[in-house]
DNA sequence: CATATTTATCATATTATCATGATAAAAGCA
DNA sequence: TGCTTTTATCATGATAATATGATAAATATG
């Protein structure tokens, strides 16, 4: 798939939070359920985007997770970065180090389209804008 | 990366051979010296892609590959195929089985634009459509 | 303070991908 | 036929991604 096993779990347990946010944390095990992934793994991958800021975690009885930024200021590259995703994927697509318009691979006139394409989409699409469409479950 | 290293490994031999297309086929030696990958995992690669139909191979003395498509109908999709790619890419962001118009994950307004883009960029460029914009290596 | 609850972390297992090395099988050619 | 060259295949190892299970640390609450 497109994205890691690791960034499509983040990506929807964000979601989740963003549909659910409310005063009080949710906690991993909720999340865990409802989107039938993992528990520990999951645990860790929030973990993970708590150090990177998106989401905060409380502890203790009561305690989880919630979203650290408004939806409609938090894009979808910002949730997948601290899983190596999209910047590394915007580069050359025969994997050259340098690949420009100066400096171009066989395939680069015609992909760079595509890839800009592909990156604008996760830098630009927020949480806000998918829960729009999101009359369904994640 | 967007490809596996695979995947890339694959596409670059093919534009290679490609580049180098002559009456004799091209030994794996060669190849592997050009692009700098590892001969015995690009030899199992190639394999897969003559399997393929993709290729074709000859043993023995002055054996080798060559291709076995014209340039101008080997699209990048078939390249890709044999290793897992494209059409899997396609499929929904947030890892959903079904998620078309009908039952449409949270993502899928938004990004089914971008997939589409992506898929017919793999499906429609040809490897002629490479070689021209190819005035530097591979 | 004691306890229950929850995240944080560690140790380890599983699986897929990437890679190496060795051998078998085919094919040309002296 | 026998030798050399080359692909085909097998066995194995290395590494990273994914996952599981157990324990530690923090915190609210009685």
């Amino acid at each position: 798939m497109l994205l890691s096993q690791t960034g499509e779990y983040a990506l929807r347990a964000v979601l989740y939070l963003a549909a659910h946010a409310g005063e009080r944390p949710v906690q991993v095990a909720e999340i865990a359920r409802a989107l039938d992934v993992p528990q520990n793994y999951l645990s860790k991958t929030l973990h993970q985007l708590a150090r990177a800021g998106v989401l905060a975690s409380t502890r203790g009885k009561s305690g989880g997770f919630q979203l650290a930024v408004a939806p409609d200021r938090l894009a979808l590259a910002r949730i997948l970065s601290p899983f190596g995703d999209i910047e590394d994927r915007r580069r050359c697509l025969l994997g050259r180090a340098v690949c420009s318009d100066r400096s171009a691979c066989a395939a680069h006139g015609r992909w760079k389209e595509v890839a800009e394409q592909l990156s604008s989409f996760f830098r630009e699409t927020t949480v806000a804008d998918l829960q729009q469409g999101a009359a369904l479950p994640v």
